[in-house]
Formats: structure tokens, C-alpha cells, sequence
DNA sequence: GCCGTTTTCGGCCCGACTGTTTTCAGTCG
């Protein structure tokens, strides 16, 4: 889903090279995209520019070194025409002639584009014939019955779209992971007990984990003779709040809040967030897609879909290398296949009893869902043997480091936090609650220099308490320190040094909004120098859904870091497990791994229950590869306290 | 616009669904 805000090129804030950054390339390349195809250009136009972008932000090098070294044409997806845009405008920070494209299209069509059913055709022909290029005209038009006589419009079209449109206002867009897999859960399990059905998976961007899903894919697996009931039974389901459609084999639904509060057997963890979601009495909803396929199929309709859509357009490739056809119903020969499609096509299939068939009759080994993104999973898994990493599991996890309690700003004190970590099985728990500065709307919410020392000695105590009852656990006195604008730590160096290890995150965003990635790099760099600096906490303060993180390289963080922890230091980073952060953003964990730099699991908790979110991310983590070497907590307490500041 | 055991043009992933048409274009995932 393209943003509306900020449409237009950007300007450079700088007076020299480089005038743009890697991610503002990102942007205007995907802007472009969605400007041409409103303006009609071919669509394999359009696709460059898409790829050229993806090419872009999946990129680990710096991109003026790439341009600067006359590398940029190298890169897969980057040729002439697109690279000697990027070139200029990084060198020169101009744009050649892209702002006629974007004054030629009103930025009013792009949010048009969003109104479901209609696509940049026909927001096109809307635009040619009536002129309409705001949402209000649209309606207007809707309204006194100037659509439906248009040649490719009707009636049906004109009611779609004035639908649409109050769709459009209501539709919340994506959700977040645990709200998503609660409601995808609970309905995969009721659809699970009905009668006739020998399987219902969750699938889509759900089972790849993505810190935001969409709407819901399930894939049911059952004979064809019970199909029909099966649906009916489906249909009849409590909690869905609207049947957008169905046939013999696809149900489009639209749950509601009630399916989750009758849902059974979930763990703790999400019981607890039905219920929050619950109080809230929150209107949230989201789109499901169920579809029911023979036993047979059944794997072929699962990695449909679930891979993502460049996943999947990489495995049919591989098909068609091999001479093979893939889709949604088997996996066949072409020459077999001819020229029926579908179902009909899929009559010739190779025989898959699951997923890990279908990818070894592709010569490669089977990857997992949360990896499906092509990301360099095809070419890993298309090697003799898999380089494919074991992915780390959540029971890896041995304690985590980021972690607040009734000192700053958390609800439950230092023994409360330390016992919901022991009946998670932990070995430590990492106490970090925030530094002296950090004041939120006016109310002081950090430790002063002062009391550090009380907080310090009753660690001490506790720690002694469970070292005299030979009970493997303690806790370590860390903190969640400011970076302050200037990149400096906030405490006096030697209040740093009393703390195990320092969490060093940034809190007071503006100044790090108001200046440019290359200065806000720069001064986080200049942080993590510190002697003291342990661990980049939250890395670029996103909250998913709600604002974007600071502009900042990460990759140039990382590997700065990464040369750091060559010279001997330890400098990790924190995948925020929160689920409204999840950041550490699941792209960069490989890149970090590379890199050598350790990732920390931290679920950032301000209350017992808050522990439980470092499961959320585990899940990130699988998404980046990683594998329990990688973490840090999957460490022992006592393999900690040897890297850590400990006396 | 990009790409190439088919090096300079002709391809570029697959299929369902919808609504408009009367064979198909556009949208969606």
C-alpha cells in the first residue's frame, strides 16, 4: 500500500554529494511506479521500476560508494535508463525530468487507486472522461449517475464504487502480528473441528510472519464429497461479521471481534490479548480468504499461498527451467499440460504428499514459511547441500536484557520481574530501565544518578539470595540509556560504569526527524563508540502502524558495529520484541549476522506479562535467518556474565 | 525499462473472478 503523504520528490537538505539517500531512492523509484501506470505507461514499464526499487532496499552496500566505484549498473534489476536517474540525483540532486511525471498526475488519483476494485486503468479512464481526480468528485459522480453509462462501467461498477469508497475510509489496512494471529488462529481451530475436514493451515503473510498481515489466508484440506457441508458449515461459523462471497472452492469473509472470545485451547499469551482487545472494545476486523481443496492438492494450494508473491514467481521460474508448470493445483509437465490451465492443467501433476515434495522435485530443499520472501532463500536452498540456516526456537531463549520495573516507568518491582522470568525457565533477566533524562510530557520517567546505586545493591541482594540457594539465575543491573541528539550517553561516565551493560536507545525523536540520515548515522555512530554502550535498543524507534522510524543508514550502523566487535568489543542489537516495534526490521537481521554482530531478543517488558512477548520476537528472527548462535540470549547466565560488565 | 547458452529485439509468472461484453480487459492476490 502506497502512502499518500509526502508525495512529491524530495529535496536534498544537503550542499554536497551524496544530495539523496538509499531509502528516499527507495521511495521515489516505487512513487514512479504508481505514476506511470496512472499515466498509462506499459506495464513492464512499470514493473522496472518496482524491481529497480526492490533492488535497491534489499541492497547491503552503501549506495554512494556503488556510484561512486561505477558498480551501480551492476546490480540485477538497475540498467541504464533507472541507473542514470539514481546517478544524478545522488550526484547531483537533480531528477532529470521525473517532476513533469509527477505534475502530470494528480496526486488525488493515488489515493483513488485504493478503492477496491479499481485499479490505475480505471482510475484512468475515470480521469480522461469526467476529469475526476479526488475521492469527493468520484462520489459526486457516483452519485448523479455519470459512471455507469462510461463504455467498461455499468451499474454493478457504479454501486462497487461508491461502496468502495466507504470501504476506503473504514479500512484500517494492515494488522499487527499478534492481533492478526490470534484471529488467524482461532479460526484456523474452528474450521479444524468441523466435520470432514482433515486439515485447516493458516497460510499468507500470517504464516510468514510478518510484523503486519493483511488479511488471512486458511487452506483447508477435505474430500470433494464433503465440500459443500464443509463451506456451509464454514459460513456458520461465529464471529464473522460479513460473507463477501463464496463458491464451490474460495469463502472471502470478514471476521469480528467475537471470534475470538469463543476461541479455545490458545495459550496464556494470547488469551490475555483477546481479552485486552476485548476491554478496548475495539471495532478491529479483518479479511479472510479460506480455500478448500482435496487432500491431494492440498500442499500445492498451501505454497501457493503462502509464499509471497516474488517467492512464488522465483519458484514457478524454477518450474519452468525444468520444463514443469506450477500453480495453485499441482506441479506438471508442460509438454503434458498443453494448453488447458488450472485445475485441468493440474490433472497431470507430480504426486506431492506436502510442501517439502513440491520443492524437492524443484532440486531444493524446503524452505521455511517465514523465509518465503526472495530474499536469497531460492539460491540457498538450491544448492546440494542447504545452506539454509536452523532456524532459532523460541525455547532457545535462556533471559533477555531490556526490561523495566517500578524504578522507571514499569509496573512490577525487581523480584516480581525476576520470578515470571524464572517460571519462563530463564537463567537472568536484565533489568534496564531508563536513564536520569528521558521525561515524558513533562513527568520525569528515568532513574536519577542518585538512586542508581540503591537499585545496584539490591540486585546485589537478590543475586546473593539465589547464589546461597544454588538456584541458577540472577539479575543484571543494566540500563536503558538515553543517546541524547548530539550522540552523546546520557549519566556521567561514571554512573555508565556501574551498569553490566547499557541499552542504548533514543527517545526524544524530533531533532533526530528534523536532520538528515547522513548527520542522524553519524551522531548514533559517535553513541555506540562509548566504552560503555552495549546494546542498540528499538534501532530506529518505529512504531508499526502508527509512526516511521528515524532516518538513519542501519546498514552503515551495523557494520561500523561490526568492525567494533573485531577490535574486541561487544556491540549488539536489539530486535524489540514489543509487538508494536518489531524493529530490528526482519531485512536487516542477515545483514547483521554477516556483519558479526550479536542480535539480542528483548521484549522491552514494563510488566511480568511482558516477558511473554519475546516470542513475537523469535519470529522476526526466524524471518532473518537467524539461528541460536546468532542471539545472544540463547546464551548461559553464566557465559553472559563473562561478556558483560560484571563485578 | 531490464535482460540475454536465442547479445540488440522480443520476451517479461499464473490463474480466478468480476462485470462488461458476446470474447475480453481489468483487478486482485
Amino acid at each position: 500500500m502506497v502512502k499518500v503523504g509526502g508525495w512529491s520528490l524530495p529535496n536534498s537538505r544537503r550542499d554536497e554529494p551524496p544530495y539523496f539517500s538509499k531509502t528516499q531512492l527507495v521511495d521515489v523509484l516505487e512513487q514512479v511506479a504508481v505514476l506511470l501506470e496512472l499515466s498509462g505507461a506499459n506495464g513492464f514499464k512499470v514493473r522496472a521500476y518496482q524491481n529497480a526499487s526492490r533492488a535497491l532496499s534489499s541492497m547491503e552496500e552503501d549506495l554512494f560508494s556503488i556510484i561512486s566505484e561505477g558498480r551501480l549498473l551492476q546490480v540485477k534489476g538497475i540498467g541504464k535508463g533507472i541507473g542514470g536517474l539514481i546517478t544524478e540525483s545522488v550526484l547531483h540532486g537533480t531528477w532529470g525530468d521525473m517532476q513533469s511525471l509527477y505534475d502530470k498526475v494528480p496526486t488525488g488519483l493515488i489515493e483513488i487507486v485504493g478503492i477496491p476494485g479499481l485499479g490505475p486503468k480505471k482510475v484512468k479512464a475515470l480521469y480522461d472522461s469526467l476529469g475526476i481526480e479526488s475521492i469527493e468528485q468520484l462520489k459526486t459522480a457516483c452519485e448523479l449517475d455519470h459512471i455507469s453509462s462510461l463504455p467498461g462501467f455499468g451499474k454493478k461498477s457504479q454501486k462497487k464504487i461508491f461502496d468502495g469508497i466507504d470501504l476506503l475510509r473504514r479500512y484500517q489496512g494492515r494488522t499487527r502480528m499478534d492481533v492478526g494471529l490470534l484471529f488467524g488462529r482461532s479460526l484456523e481451530e474452528k474450521i479444524s473441528l468441523i466435520e470432514g475436514v482433515e486439515k485447516a493451515q493458516l497460510a499468507g503473510s500470517a504464516r510468514r510472519r510478518r510484523e503486519t498481515i493483511g488479511d488471512l489466508d486458511i487452506v483447508v484440506s477435505s474430500l470433494a464429497i464433503n465440500h459443500q457441508t464443509v463451506i456451509q458449515e464454514i459460513l456458520g461459523l461465529p464471529g464473522i461479521a460479513e460473507v463477501k462471497g463464496y463458491g464451490d472452492s474460495k469463502i472471502s469473509l470478514i471476521l469480528e471481534q467475537e471470534m475470538l472470545s469463543s476461541s479455545i485451547g490458545t495459550g496464556a499469551l494470547d488469551e490475555r490479548l483477546a481479552e485486552t482487545l476485548m476491554d478496548r472494545n475495539s471495532d478491529a476486523t479483518i479479511d479472510a480468504q479460506v480455500r478448500i481443496v482435496t487432500p491431494e492438492t492440498f500442499p500445492f494450494t498451501l505454497a501457493y499461498f503462502t509464499g509471497s508473491k516474488e517467492h512464488n514467481i522465483r519458484m514457478r521460474q524454477e518450474a519452468i527451467n525444468r520444463g514443469l508448470r506450477l500453480n495453485e493445483f499441482g506441479l506438471f509437465p508442460e509438454s503434458l499440460a498443453g494448453s488447458s490451465i488450472g485445475m485441468e492443467a493440474a490433472k497431470h501433476t507430480l504426486l506431492c504428499s506436502d510442501e517439502s515434495e513440491i520443492y524437492k522435485n524443484l532440486d531444493m530443499h524446503w524452505v521455511p514459511p517465514e523465509m518465503r520472501e526472495d530474499m536469497g532463500e531460492i539460491e540457498a536452498a538450491s544448492t546440494s547441500k542447504s545452506l539454509l540456516p536452523e532456524l532459532i526456537i523460541p525455547e532457545d531463549i535462556k533471559g533477555a536484557f531490556h526490561n523495566h520495573t517500578i524504578y522507571s516507568d514499569g509496573s512490577n518491582t525487581l523480584e516480581e520481574m525476576a520470578q515470571a522470568a524464572q517460571s519462563l525457565g530463564w537463567q537472568y533477566l536484565g533489568i534496564a530501565d531508563h536513564s536520569e533524562t528521558l521525561n515524558i510530557g513533562g513527568r520525569s520517567i528515568g532513574i536519577s544518578s542518585n538512586l542508581v546505586p540503591n537499585q545496584r545493591s539490591e540486585i546485589i541482594k537478590l543475586n546473593q539470595i539465589w547464589s546461597d540457594e544454588g538456584v541458577d539465575f540472577r539479575l543484571f543491573h543494566g540500563s536503558e540509556c538515553d543517546i541524547l541528539a548530539d550522540g552523546k550517553l546520557d549519566y556521567s561516565d561514571d554512573i555508565r560504569n556501574i551498569f553490566s551493560h547499557v541499552v542504548g536507545s533514543i527517545h526524544a525523536l524530533g531533532s533526530w526527524r528534523n536532520r538528515d540520515e547522513i548527520e542522524n548515522t553519524e551522531m548514533l555512530i559517535r553513541a555506540i563508540e562509548d566504552p560503555t554502550f552495549t546494546i542498540l535498543g528499538h534501532p530506529t524507534g518505529r512504531i508499526l502502524q502508527v509512526r516511521e522510524g528515524i532516518p538513519i543508514d542501519m546498514h552503515a550502523i551495523i557494520r561500523r558495529m561490526g568492525e567494533l566487535n573485531m577490535e574486541g568489543n561487544l556491540k549488539a542489537i536489539e530486535i524489540n520484541a514489543s509487538p508494536y516495534r518489531l524493529d530490528l526490521d526482519w531485512r536487516l537481521c542477515k545483514f547483521a549476522k554477516e556483519q558479526k554482530v550479536p542480535i539480542c531478543i528483548n521484549p522491552d517488558a514494563h510488566d511480568v506479562n511482558g516477558l511473554n512477548d519475546v516470542w513475537y520476537g523469535v519470529q522476526i528472527a526466524r524471518k532473518g535467518w537467524l539461528e541460536r548462535s546468532d542471539i545472544l540470549n540463547t546464551k548461559t547466565g553464566a557465559e553472559i556474565e563473562s561478556l558483560f560488565n560484571v563485578r
